[in-house]
Formats: structure tokens, sequence, C-alpha cells
DNA sequence: GTGGTCTAGACCACT
DNA sequence: GTGGTCTAGACCACG
């Protein structure tokens, strides 16, 4: 799995490494299970700190997409929660957008299909 | 129109008073060429300092949201551009959301519903 | 508020740290909406680093204990969550400690005096 | 007497074992001069390393929990010290889960009516 | 002046 | 060899 980092981005490192990750798994690029790079490995690859990329395992751990078992690593959590409602914040952030598409000109027919062609990439599957 | 704000939230206040004039431009409780509070009116309303909504209207400015008459002081831009095409930024942060959304076991058919939803609260039209 | 942390401990300092302050809330030394030192004031006081009480912070402030606002710094929480019934990880604890009183010795009614004593030292009240 | 280990809790396996016994011993799980598993056993049954186990057995015996003998293994100490007051670390730790309980809304009749519950189920009896 | 982020490098606990 | 903790010191974003 590729990940980039923009170093001059306004989004902090391990945010943007965490969002990465999720939607490696998401897309079926890190499946359920899957074991992640050592902390190690994945900071020397980035250029990054350890301690930046230990930020980031914590913070996918808080919530709930990854487990750390202290022999083997961190690995994507076996089964994630399945909500029926989706999370309240997630509505926001998606009014939000949709606002900015709607003052940018996209219509909805456009939006749902660009909505349809990011679904299709998107390959998790609950258990 | 209605603004709330967190003070104690993760994003920052201008960023959040910024999201809910865009998201005001949108619903149409902010109509192209009307006239924004002075930055003192708003500021005090609000509670925060000037600096801080300064550095919001700044930003709708750049962003094209508003134009800033020295004059008159700031309103809504009379013409928003319209493009074909969604922003790249914009197309990222969607995908971010729907990854999420997928992990979350909230499934295409779902989100389809609820971005209708949110664009049937949408009454911006451009001209 | 004294704070005393043990170097030596297997207790992390940010944890002790931790425990303190919420034991601090509990016992009234720390009311709802009172102002923490910051994050260098505590910092040079315990003779520890800062990123040690910024961890500190934000662990208590994910747990709701605390609220960080931009401009005045770290606050405890207004209001906190009040739950009809104990959290299930606090039940575990709990018989993890009646079982070791159980073996010294401490049978219930000493227990429940130990108990007694202790409540009687937390002010905190709900609003 | 069944013990389950999460490997992915924040809790050391050792330190989640030595609870589990020690719990073990205070409900009569596991009588006084009742022999334990040998650490191999042990080891295989819950799939872990027989360090780990070892490291447990260690403890517990520095503890007073149990007694080894190198014929034949170990086993429950056959009498247990009994204390009039009960250790000052466990005091420490009930401080904080009652300091969290109130914060949490448990006030003291309901904490006394947990603590009966979960003593009832503590059958170790001094000789 | 506040907290937040990041680095480089060290040491420790767990398995 | 894994993640977890801590330090000293730096820089940034926010208000």
């Amino acid at each position: 799995m590729v990940i980039s980092l923009e170093l001059d981005s306004d989004t902090p490192l391990y945010e943007q490494l965490r969002n990465q990750i999720v939607i490696g798994i998401a897309t079926g690029q890190l499946a359920p299970e899957e074991k992640l790079p050592t902390v190690r490995q994945l900071a020397e690859e980035l250029g990054i700190n350890t301690m930046t990329v230990n930020k980031t395992y914590s913070l996918l751990k808080q919530e709930g997409y990854i487990v750390i078992d202290r022999r083997h690593g961190a690995k994507v959590s076996p089964q994630l929660q399945n909500h029926a409602e989706p999370a309240p914040e997630l509505e926001g952030q998606l009014q939000l957008i949709i606002a900015q598409a709607t003052i940018q000109g996209i219509d909805e027919s456009k939006f749902q299909k660009l909505c349809a062609q990011i679904f299709s990439t998107m390959t998790y599957q609950h258990p």
C-alpha cells in the first residue's frame, strides 16, 4: 500500500497517515487481521519520527480501526463496528461538502455519480 | 442567520465560522449580494476576537465566497464560480467520508438517501 | 492542589498525573469550570516534560474530564456525564480489589467502612 | 477454572493471568493447597509463551499467593496472611475507583450495593 | 501566551 | 524485536 504525506499541509502528519490507513481499510488494500508495518519500519519508510507513527497507531486503536497485540504488533481490527446510523459528525462533514459542491455548481446528479464512483472502489465487507 | 460556535472544539473558531457562512450561502440563508455584518459587530455578537472574524472574512474572500468593499463592508459574491467538475480537494474529503461510512456499515443506498436529504436543504441557484 | 509523582513507579507519569487530577475533581479540590495550570507551568512545577503533561491533558479531554478552550487553556468540564450504571471496567477493577481485600482478611464490614470513609472525602456534586 | 486472556488488552498478559488467579483464589475456584497447572501446561493451554506464565507465578509467589515447590510444582498458599488493615496501595486504588464512580454519578448507596454483590461471590475463608 | 505538532535519540516493559 | 514512555528543545497555529 502506497502512502504519501504532504509535509507542508495544514493537516498534521499523524492525521494524514490515519486518513490514508482508514481509506486503505475501506478499499481493501488492508484486509481485516492484516498486519500493519511496525512503528519503526513505517517511520523510516516515510522519513518521519517514530513518535508520529506511534500517535497515529494510538489514534487508530482508540477509534477501533486497529488492534494492538503486544506479541505481534498492530493489525487491522478483525471486525469493525457496524452502525445502522451514520455518526453525527460524519453527517456534519457531509453537509459542509455538499454545501461547497452546490456553490461550485455541482448538482445533485453529478454529486451522486461521484459518490457512486467512489463507492465502487470500496470493497470492505462486514462479516 | 444563527451562528453557534463551540469554544472547546478542535476546529478553530475562524474555521467554524467560515463553515457556517458557507452553509448559510448554500442554504439560501445568505443571498448573493447580501451584506454581511461588520467584523466588529459579528465579533461582539459572538463574543470573540475581531482578529478571528477578520481571518474568517479574509479566508472567505480568498476562496471567492465573499467580496470586500472598503466602503460598504463585506457581502456575498454576486456570482459564484460555476465549475463543471468538483474541486479535487473536495473529492478527497468525500472519499475519506465515504471510507469511514463504509467501515461503519453505511451502505451506498443509505448514503445516497442521506445526500438527497441534505441536498433538499440547499437552495442556492446559479444565475 | 498538591500533586506528587513517583518517578520510579510502574505507572507512567502521565497516568499518575491523570489519576491525581481525577481525584482532585472528585474531592472538590478542582471545581467544575476551574482553570487548570498551563501545560508549561505544570511541567515546570513537576519537573517533567511538557509533552508528558500534554499527553495527560489530551487523555483527560478524551475521557471528558476536562475541556480545552483555545483561548484560555484547559479547565474542568462544566458538567460531567452522569451514568446510572457503573462502567463495566470499573466493576472489573472493583472485583479485583475486593478479591485481594478478602484474601488479606479484610471482611465486608471493614471494607464498607473504608469505602464510607473515602466517600466522605468526595464532594463532587452533579448539577 | 476458566481463564480467558485478551491478547490485545492494555493490561500485560502476565498481569491478566495474575489477576484471574487471585480472583480464582478469592472466589474459591482455587482452594488453599490446590495444585496449579505446570508452567508448560498452562502456557500451552492458553497459547502463550512459557516465560509469561513463569513471570506470573514468580509474581504470585512474591506476593505470597502461591508457594512453589520444585518437586511438586506450584500450589495455592496453605495459609494466606491475615492483615487487620488494608494494604495502603489497595486503599489508593480504591480511592481512585471511588473518585471515578462519584464523577460518573454513582452514589454511595449504589456503590455499596455493588460491593455487597461482589462480596457475595467471594468464598475464601481464613483458617 | 495558549495548546499542538514534530524531531532525534534514549530507555523500558512485554513476549 | 515490539510498542510505550520520556526528554529537551524547536516551531507553528490560534486568538
